[in-house]
Formats: structure tokens, C-alpha cells, sequence
DNA sequence: CCATCTAGTGCAAACGTTTACGCTTTTGAC
DNA sequence: GTCAAAAGCGTAAACGTTTGCACTAGATGG
């Protein structure tokens, strides 16, 4: 039924061994058999069966992911999609193909890893995670299994990862306000126990004390990467006697939100709050009004990551274990100078 | 290095075949072999070998999926990640994973098809596809290699498929107009060659004659599934002598590009002109206004096509080979009664 | 002219499973 | 107590590759 190297070996008149030597393109078969493997290949349509290939060389030219529980999230804010865009566009070019599975909780999780890395499936892993601590990684290192991560882990800084300098862009992102005149800025912020909500809360607080500028604790409030959250969160902020006239805000669809809840209670953007967001996914220039975001490169931390991951897998060690992928601040209508 | 079938037989002192009937649970063997069995493999952290069983039982547990070449449009309206979402979810929970791959011409699309089909890495495959002639489509039909389509081929109508009724969902939009009064409605389509933008403006059409309102082929505009292409509809129906009152729209992310031209144009919505779209995306109701929007449930129609697609490759023949998923009129502010 | 080297290829084992077939032992009916 | 059927398990071949080793023939060097 299936064209197997031994038939492709029988019309051409040579062993089995010879054929796999073409196909690898080993160095000493010569320029005519090769030529005559070649195309009888062509002629019976013969693809090599990859579980075989497997099998021996203990390689699979596959690389896996796993889709996070808190999927709905990174779905919305365009992160996982745009990684896996990245990724798949890179892997594929390299040779490799992309295996993706999911874990309803934790444990699933960690079992579906276990089926990947001990199941012989994958030749290394895309951890997408931003949790301060993660079983996952863990394991993987534990493991010593080809891995990159996707975001930064506070426990194992020397890890192959690849990432944005999440600080520096939380302190740009503020000091641009700054440069706008404005003194009194809030944040709204993710979860606390990822990694990318500390960081940018740290930029932004350093961002305020290189400034001389005070920190009121009151416009620091902690939600989900939800367009809830921001509009919860005005209602919480834009009540206090004293409001801030500048906001950082965690993630784009946060800050849609925060436009919904300004406008509802009878705030105008950016005339009497300005704001500025993270991710810069394409709607953001489509909200009214358009959003100033930090654009934090996405497609290409997932393109970078796909390369790395499959240079550490055959072997090249990357010159560094981690890569910072550049950010740029992309101003709209969202902020303006304070009059 | 890694624990096997034997030695996991060994430690038991049962034979390795008795091991493999314990792992696919084979009624004759006795409880206690199994509890045996189990326990032993536990403790040596055994984990199946998927090459191997796959070279042998010719199944790998895998489906396929291949990643567009217009994949940048299809991941803004959510409808690539979206079924992902649906796909991997499904797929996981029976027991399958799912692997992804991409090619950057049509050419290397179908090569890529071919080593996931000749080289046995996939039990069965996802098509994303909405143009009228797919050369994918054909190939995999003619190898009888089990796919399911998520869309619609009128080249092969009996083929497995999900979709969602797209002249019906595009009529249903029609007349939500027409119930609100509108009598001048105009349609900005996506590109002709889809199947998508064909059945749509068939269905617009049809609402059109069964209510006895005319048909103006000057607001019918063609573009693509960007932003863009809506922005520049309106300049060309709007500078006309006589323009509609409403406006039916392909897509959510075509209905954004919509809104920001009318209101560049000094129009406002729902106002002066009313506009509905479809897709649903979770975006949708944070437009200024919210958009009216038709749901087809992305995220089910992935669900479901995974779903099929292993109920079809088990050889459990579905009842039907095309299934429609419903859809569902979601009204907000970007459609208002004609006074 | 012999020894050595190299290019080119084949042989056979190995990778870790599954499964058809067959053998023993137990069970149950009469 | 006999015999057929069923239960429980082992043997061995097969899946389609890769690769270490060995072999041949010609080339090269002294």
C-alpha cells in the first residue's frame, strides 16, 4: 500500500541503505545513484514515513506548545495568536512542524507535557508563561528537555527565553506621560502573580520616583487582562476626590474597557485623562480615540523563539540564553499634553 | 535510557506483549496482571513510545491542520484563532493533538499536506478553506484520506463539512434592516473568489427581492477582510448622488474601517446610517457605537469539526456529512429604526 | 608490484511497539 | 469424570527506517 524505501530500493537496483543514504544526502553515494534514486522516488511517489524516521533517530523535526488554561485571555489580547503565527511561520521554514495540545488544569497540563517529552513527540518545547512560579518549567529543566520560554521566569533566570524588557517599556510608557506634563499618574494593572504585571508595575513606579513624582496607591488597581477589568477599575479610580489625569494601563483590551467606563461616567479622552496601553494589537488604532500602546513585538518574539528553540536542538548553542525583543511607543490620540 | 515495554515486563515478570494489552486495556487479562502491570509502570514512569505504536498500528492520534497563506487577515477577525481554540480543545479532551503547519505558496501548502498524509503523521485533517476552487480539497478527496472542511466547496457539496448558513445568516441581517424600515441598503463585500462573500451577498440579495426593495449595484463594493477595505467603501458609496440608509457588512474588522470612514465623513451611526456585520468578535461591542453583529460561533464550528473528524476517522460514520451551526442576530447600537 | 587508502555500497541489527496465533490452565455443563 | 469452551498469557513477526561495520574495486604512493 505505502511506498516504502524497500521498493524504491528494488526498482532502482539498490539496498535500502542506500536509498536512506539519499535521502539524508550522505556524502558517499555517487552523483549516479543518486541521480536514479532520485527519481524513481519522483516516479512512485514515495514520502517517507516520518513514525519510522522517529523511531531511530529519535528525532521528530517536531516541536510542541501547549495551549494555556487561560486561553479566552490570550486569545483576546492577540498574544497567543500572533506567537503562534510567528512560530509556526518560523518552524516550518526550519523544517519543523508545530504539535499543539492542552491541559484543562494544572495537572492535565503537566501531563500532556509528559506525553509530549516522554512520548518521544516533540524535540523541544514553547512555553508560553508568565506566572512568577511555573510546575512546567520546572520539570523541563528538570528534564534538561530542549525548551525556550515565552515571557520570563523569575526562578530559573538563565533559561533559554526569549522576551520584551518589560520595565524599560512600563517606564517609557509613564514617562511619555511625564513628557506630557502630566504629575498624576494610575496604573491598571494585571494579576499580580504574572510576572508581566510586576514588571510593568516596577517601570512604572521607577518611571514616577526618577521623576520626583508621588505615588499614590489608591491609582494602582489590579485586574484581569479582561476589557472588564479596565472598566471596573474607572469606577474604582475616577470616584476618589483626587484623580489622576494619565493612566497606564496593563494590556490593550484593559484599556478599551477603561474607555467604555471614562465615557460612561462623562470622561473625554484624551481632554480629560490620557491613557496608554501594551500590545498595540491592530484594533488599537480603531478605538475612538485611537490608542497610544507600546508595541511589544509579538509575531517576532514568536519567530525568534521557533529559531532559537530548533538551534538549541541541533545543537548550536545560542550565543545568549536570553533574548530581549525591542518595544517602540507608538503615539495617538490617546495621550496629550496636560493644559 | 528511556524506560520501555520490556523492561517494564521484566519488573513485572510478565511478557511484553501482556504489558502492551495492559496499556490498551484488552479484556482477557486478569485484574491482578493489570493492577500489577499499572503499579510497576507507574513507579518506572513509563510513558508510551508514540513512534513506535504509531509505526505499527498505522495511527498516530494526531490531526493536521495547515496554517493559511492569508493568515494575517483570517487571525484579525478571530476566525483562525478562534477555531484553534475549538479545535485543540475538542481534539484534547479525545485524546488527540493537534499539529500545525504552514506553507508560503500554494505550492508548498499542498507539498505540506503531502508529508503529513504520505508521511503518516496525522490520522486525519482540518481545512480552513473558503475559496471556490481549493487544489487541497481535491487532492486529499481523491486520496480518500480522512478531512473535514470547516466552510463550504461547491466543487465537492457532499464532502465532510461544517459551516455556518451563510446566505441565510446574511439574509437574516438583511432583514433586521429591512424590519427597522431601511429600504436603501448596500453591501460591502469581501473578496468575489470566497465562497463566503459569494453566499452572503446571495443571501443580502434575496432578502432584498423577497421584500421588494431594489437592488442598487453601486452599493455593492468588493474589498478585502481589512479595515482598510471598509474605510474605503464609504468614500465610494457615500459620495454618491443617492446613498443608502444601511449597510450590510462581510465582517466585523471590514464594519471597523466602516465606522471610521463615516465618521471621517461627517456621518454618524446609527444616525444617519445604520450598519451591521458579521462574526461577532468580542470587540464588536466596544466600538463607538457597538456594532450590531451576526454570530456564527467560530469557536463550536472548531469544536465540532475536530469532533467529526475523529468520529470519522474511528470509522463511527457521522449521521450527516454537513453540519450547520447555527447562528445568532446579536442587536446593539449600530442599527437603529429609520425615522 | 605491493600496500594502503578511499569511494561506493550492502548486510543486518536495532528502534519500541502491536497483534495473530498458539499454548496452557481453568471453568462449567453434562 | 470427561470434554469443550473460555480465560490468560507468551512467542515471534512485523512496521519502515537508520547506521555501524564490512566488503569490493579502483586509485594512489612508494
Amino acid at each position: 500500500m505505502q511506498v516504502t524505501i524497500k521498493d524504491v530500493a528494488k526498482a532502482a537496483g539498490v539496498s535500502p541503505s542506500t536509498v536512506s543514504r539519499v535521502i539524508s544526502n550522505h556524502p558517499r553515494i555517487s552523483r549516479k545513484t543518486v541521480a536514479k534514486v532520485k527519481s524513481i522516488m519522483e516516479e512512485l511517489g514515495y514520502h517517507q514515513n516520518m513514525m519510522a524516521r522517529s523511531l531511530v533517530s529519535k528525532t521528530t523535526r517536531t516541536i510542541g506548545m501547549i495551549l494555556p488554561r487561560s486561553a479566552e485571555e490570550l486569545f483576546l489580547n492577540f498574544f497567543f495568536p500572533e506567537s503562534i503565527r510567528g512560530i509556526v511561520t518560523q518552524s516550518t521554514r526550519s523544517g519543523y512542524d508545530l504539535m499543539m495540545t492542552s491541559g484543562a488544569s494544572e495537572h492535565e497540563e503537566l501531563e500532556a507535557i509528559l506525553r509530549l517529552v516522554r512520548g518521544r513527540r516533540v524535540d523541544g518545547i514553547i512555553l508560553l508563561s508568565s506566572r512568577v512560579h511555573d510546575p512546567l518549567i520546572s520539570f523541563l529543566h528538570a528534564q534538561k528537555f530542549p525548551f525556550i520560554l515565552i515571557g520570563r521566569s523569575p526562578e530559573y533566570p538563565d533559561i533559554l527565553s526569549i522576551d520584551n524588557d518589560n520595565i524599560q517599556a512600563s517606564y517609557d510608557a509613564t514617562r511619555h506621560l511625564i513628557s506630557l506634563g502630566h504629575e498624576r499618574i494610575g496604573f491598571v494593572s494585571g494579576p499580580s502573580h504574572l510576572v508581566v504585571s510586576q514588571d510593568r508595575l516596577v517601570g512604572y513606579k521607577k518611571a514616577l520616583a526618577d521623576y520626583n513624582l508621588a505615588l499614590n496607591p489608591r491609582w494602582i488597581v489590579e485586574g484581569e487582562f479582561l476589557q472588564e477589568s479596565g472598566y471596573h477599575a474607572m469606577s474604582l479610580i475616577m470616584n476618589l476626590p483626587q484623580r489622576p489625569t494619565a493612566l497606564v494601563i496593563i494590556d490593550d483590551i484593559v484599556a478599551f474597557g477603561v474607555l467604555r467606563g471614562l465615557s460612561e461616567l462623562g470622561y473625554s479622552v484624551p481632554h480629560d485623562i490620557s491613557i496608554i496601553s501594551f500590545n498595540n494589537i491592530a484594533l488599537s488604532e480603531l478605538t475612538n480615540p485611537p490608542l497610544s500602546s507600546i508595541d511589544i513585538g509579538i509575531y517576532q518574539m514568536g519567530y525568534t523563539a521557533s529559531n532559537l528553540l530548533i538551534q538549541s536542538i541541533e545543537e548550536q548553542q545560542p550565543e545568549q540564553n536570553r533574548i530581549i525583543i525591542p518595544h517602540r511607543l507608538v503615539t495617538r490620540e490617546s495621550t496629550k499634553r496636560l493644559t
